[in-house]
DNA sequence: TAAAATCTGAAAATCGTTTTCATCTTACAC
DNA sequence: GTGTAAGATGAAAACGATTTTCAGATTTTA
């Protein structure tokens, strides 16, 4: 609490590696715990859990469900970029994480601040949705989850 | 599948009538399951999601997640009524869980369509931060899930 | 080096959801 | 009505992701 940010361990490291290297893909706690047993450098997937939720608190990675059966997935987010000053599109298909500069959306903020009294905080805040690369003109029908 | 709905039971009018009597609220399959027992017409959990699943399958009711941890939650949709498809606010501290019928961001969702590609799903987008209650007075600051 | 703070992971506990399976119901022909 | 086949039901077991427990191991700090 006061300034600590943990121990230094071999687990905590590996973790956050993974992280760093795999930022534009739909990480699991079992992708991770699969490629570091793997590795030769197996962690319990407790371990890997509480990590990620620690990350997750601190703002260095960020949480997110795209298909509730496969479970929560994870995202490295980089701190050099300004990313509390822009909000984010986060593509359900391909996990792409696009960084949307755009002032309407900065508009909106405002506006729901003015009018509807709440206060959006743009870090844990991403629109899901489809990017242009993963739309598909024709549909193909399948028997996917529903989410939305 | 042939033109066939399914036979008519207590059980699924009980579901349906409850999915069509509360079109604005999030509705789980526990919110269900303890409605009708109370009604003294209880039905089995199974029962519910196996209903949910074809009423979600014919496009009648929606299926979407907003807390992880809580589960599915289903709501009915109207054909007339796609249109009116809102987001929602969820207070970080409290956990309150606002319902935004707001144009402002139906404008934004065909911006960002328009100018960045980008098909946003209302439905499984939550925009994170703190409401009125919540604002200035002492910080409620309670221990809640993450999602964002 | 010792004590304190923290971390680890196997196993058990949770919790939402699905499946199993023996038993009812409904729909429909006779 | 009676018979019956297709479909529905629900208690309990199975499942899978996530959390908690707890005894033992590791990192810090003094």
């Amino acid at each position: 609490m006061s300034g600590t940010n943990g121990y230094k361990t071999r687990q905590r490291e590996s973790i956050l590696r993974y992280m760093t290297e795999h930022k534009d893909s739909h990480v699991t706690v079992n992708t991770i715990s699969d490629y570091l047993a793997q590795q030769g450098t197996p962690v319990g997937t407790a371990t890997i859990y509480r990590h990620l939720e620690k990350l997750v608190e601190q703002g260095t990675v960020r949480k997110y469900t795209v298909d509730a059966a496969t479970g929560a997935c994870f995202q490295f987010v980089e701190a050099d970029r300004k990313c509390h000053e822009h909000y984010h599109l986060k593509c359900e298909k391909c996990g792409k994480l696009i960084h949307l500069k755009c002032s309407f959306v900065k508009e909106l903020e405002e506006h729901i601040y003015a009018e509807h009294g709440f206060a959006v905080n743009p870090l844990r805040t991403v629109f899901y949705g489809v990017c242009q690369e993963c739309a598909v003109p024709a549909a193909p029908a399948q028997k996917e989850e529903q989410n939305g």
